[in-house]
DNA sequence: GGCATACTTCGATCGATATCGAAATGAACG
DNA sequence: CGTTCATTTCGATATCGATCGAAGTATGCC
């Protein structure tokens, strides 16, 4: 069981980036790093967002192949924080989650 | 109306001072800021504190004599992010709120 | 007016954090 | 085995943020 700080995971959340992250997870597809290409960010500080997520609680990753296939958890977030995660996606992008 | 950023929002409620202030105010009681020197750090830090609250659009503060009344926005949080906030709640004081 | 009270603002410090380029790791593939 | 691809780690930089003490502001009280 990984140990999940409300602050923490709020601090987490509060970047644009990494809300954009668990946003492109919030379906549960497992995607990799390289999908989030697109964000404006380079490849080092993209890996950065995923270890904060990581410590976070919020993510889990998994080496699959040369890539590495990330996720939310969302039974575990949703275990410790009920509701907290739906409300978060719902204000980020209403309608859609 | 007041700009309300779902990251800003997050940020502000990641830092342990400030959950604990959003926290005190969940009542709906109006508090004095000085209602507050007992988490632990200064008067000016936890003015910045409240600033920060404020610019985030979760807070509002009334001068009131000589004090300033403060009072969590709760009707315009929740127009805005349903439900965030009382998850919020719900987890950093469960059963509580 | 003069003084205490309740905050805020200012200026400084110092640790955290977002970002990058370069180098390292490690798997896949020819 | 050497190369390419996906990602991480490292080192540097530059900005942000939490905190404090000191000074400023505004209100109420005598």
């Amino acid at each position: 069981m990984i140990e999940m700080e409300l602050t923490t995971l709020l601090q987490a959340l509060g970047d644009p980036i990494r809300l954009q992250i668990v946003g492109g997870l919030a379906d549960g597809e497992p995607r990799a790093c390289g999908s989030f290409a697109h964000l404006g960010v380079g490849a080092p500080t993209i890996s950065h967002h995923f270890k904060v997520l990581r410590e976070a609680g919020l993510v889990e990753t998994h080496v699959q192949g040369r890539e590495r296939l990330n996720m939310l958890r969302r039974e575990a977030i949703d275990a410790d924080f009920p509701g907290l995660l739906d409300s978060v996606l719902e204000a980020a992008w209403p309608m859609k989650v």
